[in-house]
DNA sequence: TCTGTAAATATTGCCAGACAATAAGTGTGC
DNA sequence: GCACACTTATTGTCTGGCAATATTTACAGA
């Protein structure tokens, strides 16, 4: 393991999850208006909360799988302790499963599960649009936001279906990030948003992907307008479509 | 608690706050529909996060105040991991602010935090309204609804301002009961939300209170008819009023 | 062969102590 | 009074340890 060889090299290991670590605090200040969330550098904990989610959304943890403590504090390079805070993250945002005792599993989750989210989903997600749409004006926020639902627009195809995934991710956080809402983003960390959504996606037909484009066009027009009440109301339909389109098929369904 | 006698009682100082671990635990299960969150017996992060929460509601920590994790080790009788756990939960249902190399401060709201909050518990809040008008009429719950709504109109006097507290608290935790839905008490944990409104209870007059009243009969009425629609808007309604009541009045309010 | 129970193992909960990294506080010369 | 180095307080993370609990395995009896 963790060759800490001579001296006091005391955290040797902690090299394999270092990369990518400023990358974020390198980003240039855009100039937004609000930075709402002034990025910390990210502790390791947090990164190896993201390594994690990564390694869900690239299949690497199915659901349901147990996550065993000495397994990742060797395949990540860190301590225990680290460990284990990174698995309270995860849990605190509904990721993982935390059981006294019995460790933290991959959340799975059944019909009931899903609906319960999405109703959550349905409702946040309406503020933000209600949000953003009163923001809109404000600095190049508009432009910014064009874009994404242009790029999301484009890549909607069933192809390609994680880059759809990802555009779809920015997309929201765009919005989010308009919306300028400090509980609104405690609350629905964007990272586990998308986890969620990419598990939905997997029961969507070309069809559902055609109707889902109307109703993202629809719901940028209400914001771009600033319409708040068009907005939230919109959003929200789209949600409850969603939920329509994708709950009934999933039954017993062991997805992610 | 577990008192676990003779030899190698190595863990010694945890008893300090052992005391109420089991109590939640014994409630009598009350053949509730769904348990929804079956309750595991808590650990001792959660216990010290529980410490630290009622230290706030007792005003024993104050809005801004460090907390130094050396000091609650102290004081808890817990080790640094425990403590540090605990902060991370704390931080995760936004009652404490955690920064690198800073650790944690109690949380303090200026208005634009508190609009921000009230935004996200005006739509949290407003689903749990209508799902629980969805689910009311099952099994006694309406009777239990009913019973925590009548103690809170009686106990909302002036005088005796933690009794109603307590009292709402109550009347909101039934009904997010009620609503049974996971993600929802996921996404709001009524500690939280608890300690959040008894903030903003600070700036309210008599003539507020009395308006309150009205409004909790009004969304209470609206559940136990199963009417979700009227459930949703009165609630939501109710905390714009809530907003428009006290947001203005609390300019660099140290509140807490 | 199956089933329930007891022992063995794996894993988590929590603790103690250590040391580097960073932030906060303090003084000194200009 | 202000920029600077220096000291101190505190957090970040690691190692290692042991008790408590869960999971698995082994085994006896039906």
């Amino acid at each position: 393991m963790n060759d800490t060889p001579t001296a006091t090299a005391t955290r040797a290991g902690a090299t394999k999850i270092v990369k990518a670590a400023k990358t974020a605090a390198a980003a240039k200040a855009v100039k937004t208006p609000a930075p709402i969330a002034a990025q910390h550098p990210r502790s390791t904990p947090d990164r190896v909360a993201d390594a994690i989610s990564k390694g869900i959304l690239m299949r690497r943890f199915t659901v349901g799988q147990r996550l065993v403590e000495a397994d990742l504090t060797r395949d990540l390079g860190v301590s225990r302790s680290t460990v284990r805070e990174a698995l309270r993250i995860l849990a605190s945002s509904g990721v993982v499963d935390l059981t006294p005792h019995r460790g933290a599993v991959i959340r799975s989750l059944d019909r009931e599960d899903a609906a319960s989210l999405l109703g959550v989903l349905e409702v946040l997600t309406g503020l933000a649009a209600r949000l953003a749409a009163a923001n809109i004006q404000i600095g190049n926020n508009a432009k910014r936001f064009e874009a994404a639902a242009q790029k999301l627009i484009e890549a909607n195809t069933p192809e390609a279906l994680d880059r759809v995934l990802d555009e779809r991710a920015n997309y929201y956080k765009v919005m989010f990030d308009i919306a300028n809402s400090g509980e609104l983003n405690r609350v629905l960390p964007q990272a586990r948003a998308h986890l969620f959504r990419a598990q939905f996606y997997h029961s969507l037909t070309t069809t559902d992907l055609r109707s889902m484009v109307a109703e993202y066009r629809a719901i940028t027009a209400a914001i771009l307008e600033g319409d708040q009440a068009k907005a939230e109301a919109r959003t929200r339909k789209h949600l409850q479509k969603t939920g329509e389109r994708t709950l009934p098929r999933m039954t017993a369904f062991s997805l992610a």
